[in-house]
DNA sequence: GCTTTATATACCTTGACAAGCATATACTCT
DNA sequence: AGAGTATATGCTTGTCAAGGTATATAAAGC
């Protein structure tokens, strides 16, 4: 042990299914091992298998509670899955402004006006093609 | 060839750092697979292979345009990543205002002795045993 | 037609990782 | 101390995905 800590970015940790179950378990409250072996109903084994991923990537933090360990949600990791999604979002409003006067000018007798400024992701846009294969 | 429609979930489309790049230069605008390969540095193979399985995943559709394919963001798979995360930010919210109110007990009492790193949970907890190996 | 440019795919190798099982550690109670 | 309970860790194995290299497809220009 002791070598170079391989920091797995937050988003392999959450990639693993059975850790964004434990993650859903504990937003509500702390649970225990005990408890998370059997709401998710895994074995054991992987259950501390992956805590001990999530704790080691600062996702869950542990305190000992005598023989039992309660495992609680820390919210600094997934909070940066949501920094990188950020500008992701803005994307999204410009993609529903665009549905929006898309579907305005197929209904052409619409009588409402919205007050929306013109945006174009793109100068020179070609007729969409399809390609989807 | 055999399709093995493997229906990988978002999260470990994104736990690719490679493609988080691809998708991180689309947010501004499209691009060809060249730009992609020139602007992320990576050889052509990766970039391809990549936007497959992207594309696969709808994260991203491509228009022809030429020998060119014109590769674009779409929205409904990072918004359901963003969907995932939602019931995490009511905790960041209820843990930010743990943390505000328990700095404001310590500023009343405790005459300096600024340890950094030194953090407790909550009120009235057990003496944490360190726990962290 | 042939050549160049642009992108996709096939094949292979390597490494990471998760599950399963067994076992070790640690605490509690009688 | 010994038994029972709760959790962690070691080891092995199978799977799968990513990168590298070479090659295939396709359009453009001469």
């Amino acid at each position: 042990m002791g070598y170079t800590k391989r920091v797995e970015s937050v988003f392999e940790i959450i990639a693993e299914p059975n850790r964004r179950a434990i993650l859903s378990l504990l937003v509500s409250s702390h649970q225990s091992v005990g408890e998370i072996e059997r709401r998710l109903r895994m074995p054991q084994p992987t259950v501390s298998k992956h805590l001990r991923v999530l704790r080691e990537a600062g996702f869950v933090e542990s305190t000992v509670d005598a023989q039992r360990r309660l495992y609680r949600l820390k919210p600094e990791p997934l909070q940066e899955v949501d920094a990188w999604l950020a500008p992701f979002r803005q994307f999204w409003s410009a993609h529903v402004d665009a549905l929006e006067r898309h579907l305005d000018r197929m209904d052409q007798s619409a009588p409402t006006k919205r007050k929306t400024g013109r945006r174009r992701r793109g100068p020179n846009r070609k007729p969409d093609k399809g390609e989807t294969k």
